[in-house]
DNA sequence: AAACCCACAATTGTTGACAATCTAGTTGAT
DNA sequence: ATCAACTAGATTGTCAACAATTGTGGGTTT
């Protein structure tokens, strides 16, 4: 079986533009020059811009007619608003995977957290490892739902986002002993099929992570 | 004061082509001929190509490299899906509106739901203004919001699925009386700025369309 | 008759050039 | 000296032609 890679500029384009962005290589409020960016990624201009208009979609980059690209500055407000959504869709989703998640599922969920609980208590504060194995859980949970707008809109539009400022932000927003013990709470009540309580408890996690950067971000 | 008419024809045609296809002048399941729709829109395959790339990132076109791009096919779980992604979205919607809804907005609800009850009392079944009035009603709440992330999905995106669906429905979902009772509960939520109250109403609201279009279609 | 192969037409992906618009630096006037 | 207008350069928007891939139809083979 051989792998089929994209031999398609403008799609592969849009994969590595939203890296590119998430991780900070074009700062927020950067410009983006087309023709610059033709020549880094070595494409003409054409499907640079189709992938550009997808990264716009995606609220990564935000254009003004006849003036140009701009990497989107991440400010305080907009990121409680994407809490807000954040909260109200993985709530839902949370909800809907106590229905609709597969044993297996919840075997390589609990697999996630007792690794997780064994990292925390090793090197106390493995915060980068904690953040990845924190978007792994969410990310499993989401899929767990089986709704494919649900996961579309969370995993491929609104992660992005989070990413990028988890990137870029200077402080680490782990709590990994609170959250860890928070997930678990949500992953009983999935494994309990109890829709209400998981819904309620993860967007009491989330709100309580929305608390944090708050508050964090208010201390300067 | 000029009216500044976007001269951008790809930014306009991304607004022409979403509302042909919503619409249904091209319909779900049809092909997407590039040379044709350049045709057609009077414009070069170049423009059209960004303007179709924004159009499937708002998933109302399916691409597949190499061979071309359909108009999406509204499956009764997809629209299953979306409603659940609604019920989320518009009950955060709501909720939030109660801290951040100003008075006039209040007023201009009011005056909507009034104008319905007058227009449900004369002509029984008027389900034509009924959808255009629903449709009013829950862009105002989400407005209320006053969260751009919120409002930017649920507007720029979900709903011209959601309008898609209605057009091309032979059937009308519309339960004017049933529908109008409950609007006026959740603007008295809002009115009284009971969160709580005021999502769990919203939710409720959408779950029950979501179940008569359910049933509607199982009656097939 | 059914299946395979091959060439042809049509469509998609990509490129480079041209036109329209914005930005910056310079010049000139008050 | 400050500000406005103009010009030059660069950037964005658009186009038409070229390259690559897919689907189709006919012809051959089993």
């Amino acid at each position: 079986m051989i792998e089929n890679k994209d031999p398609i500029k403008s799609d592969n384009l849009t994969a590595r533009l939203i890296e590119a962005i998430v991780n900070g290589e074009y700062p927020p409020g950067s410009k983006i020059s087309e023709p610059e960016l033709a020549r880094v990624f070595d494409v003409s201009r054409g499907p640079l811009r189709e992938a550009m208009m997808r990264v716009e979609s995606l609220n990564l980059v935000e254009r003004v007619p006849h003036v140009g690209a701009r990497v989107v500055t991440l400010s305080l407000e907009k990121l409680v608003e994407i809490y807000a959504v954040r909260e109200a869709l993985e709530g839902m989703a949370a909800n809907l995977a106590c229905k609709y998640i597969t044993d297996s599922e919840i075997e390589v969920l609990e697999a996630l957290l007792n690794r997780h609980q064994s990292h925390i208590e090793e090197v106390d504060g493995a915060s980068y490892f904690y953040q990845q194995g924190d978007f792994d859980f969410h990310y499993l949970i989401i899929q767990a739902s089986k709704n494919h707008q649900l996961i579309a809109l969370l995993c491929d539009q609104l992660y992005h986002l989070v990413r990028m400022y988890r990137y870029q932000s200077p402080r680490s927003h782990a709590r990994p002993e609170k959250a860890l013990y928070e997930h678990f709470a949500i992953l009983n009540a999935i494994k309990a099929r109890d829709p209400e309580l998981a819904e309620m408890l993860m967007r009491r996690h989330i709100k309580n992570s929305r608390l944090l950067i708050e508050n964090e971000l208010l201390e300067e």
